[in-house]
DNA sequence: GCTTGACCTTGTAGTTACTACAAGGTGCAG
DNA sequence: CTGCACCTTGTAGTAACTACAAGGTCAAGC
């Protein structure tokens, strides 16, 4: 799979793929005879992981440090339990706040759905609760 | 409540609040007799919600966007219905792979307190299923 | 009263994570 | 043999900050 199809399979550009590449995203693949990047499988999915982990928030370096995470389990468990709690503790707390932003969303489409104006208290519920971070 | 203890509230450097005062994310606050923004409450709220709602991966249009709903819902039922609809989809969208890597996550963790070494699987687990975007 | 630190402004420049060109070249399919 | 996708290097633009510097005001503590 050349550059190309590999960035309409997975909704990016081939320019953002070969920046990966260089920021040491993504491992250099293959190349053909004729030199063209030749992705597989195995990269397809980094790439969609990629692209997913940041639209959720991460930053480059924490998916980079997912992947390294991924692709050697065998490290001492400290630094893997270190890495994996401290994303742990993010997810959760984006899972909290996703879930008062989703709440709030749904009162505001379900009374739009039967004619009324919502009292929409997105802010107040994100402002809210959980302690400034 | 000036700038900079409105930062500290917020965990936002001051530089950043200005930044968003100029970009219209936050209006602009009444000032003291000596020059000084003048934060309530309410700009406080809206702070937090800005950070969090970056944190979750909204862009500044998306945070803006809704902001501008919560301000003043007597807009047309349509307009309203469209954007919270629009933004409860990608709200569930990352609900379901925050969801994912939270399992992935939490097998590592676990198994790394049973001493044993987790095959992580994160990687896997959000390239697949929903279907690319 | 004076120093110190927080604030005010404008402006420039650096960072991250892209995105978009241009220039100059190779490979391949129709 | 034309045209498009790819290759490279390099520059520059965008979004969302972050960090200075310069030059100035204000207020709390000694």
């Amino acid at each position: 799979m050349r550059i190309g199809e590999a960035g309409r399979a997975t909704g990016t550009k081939s320019e953002t793929i070969r920046y990966y590449e260089r920021e040491g995203l993504l491992p250099p693949p293959p190349r053909t005879s004729s030199n063209y990047r030749d992705y597989g499988p195995d990269e397809i999915s980094r790439l969609r992981f990629i692209k997913r982990s940041r639209k959720l928030g991460f930053s480059m370096a924490q998916v980079k440090e997912l992947m390294a995470m991924a692709d050697d389990p065998d490290q001492p468990c400290e630094t893997v339990d270190k890495i994996a709690s401290a994303q742990l503790r993010e997810v959760e707390a984006k899972l909290t706040d996703l879930r008062a932003l989703r709440k709030e969303l749904t009162k505001v489409v379900e009374s739009c759905k039967h004619g009324t104006v919502a009292e929409c208290r997105v802010i107040e519920v994100l402002a809210g609760s959980s302690a400034g971070r």
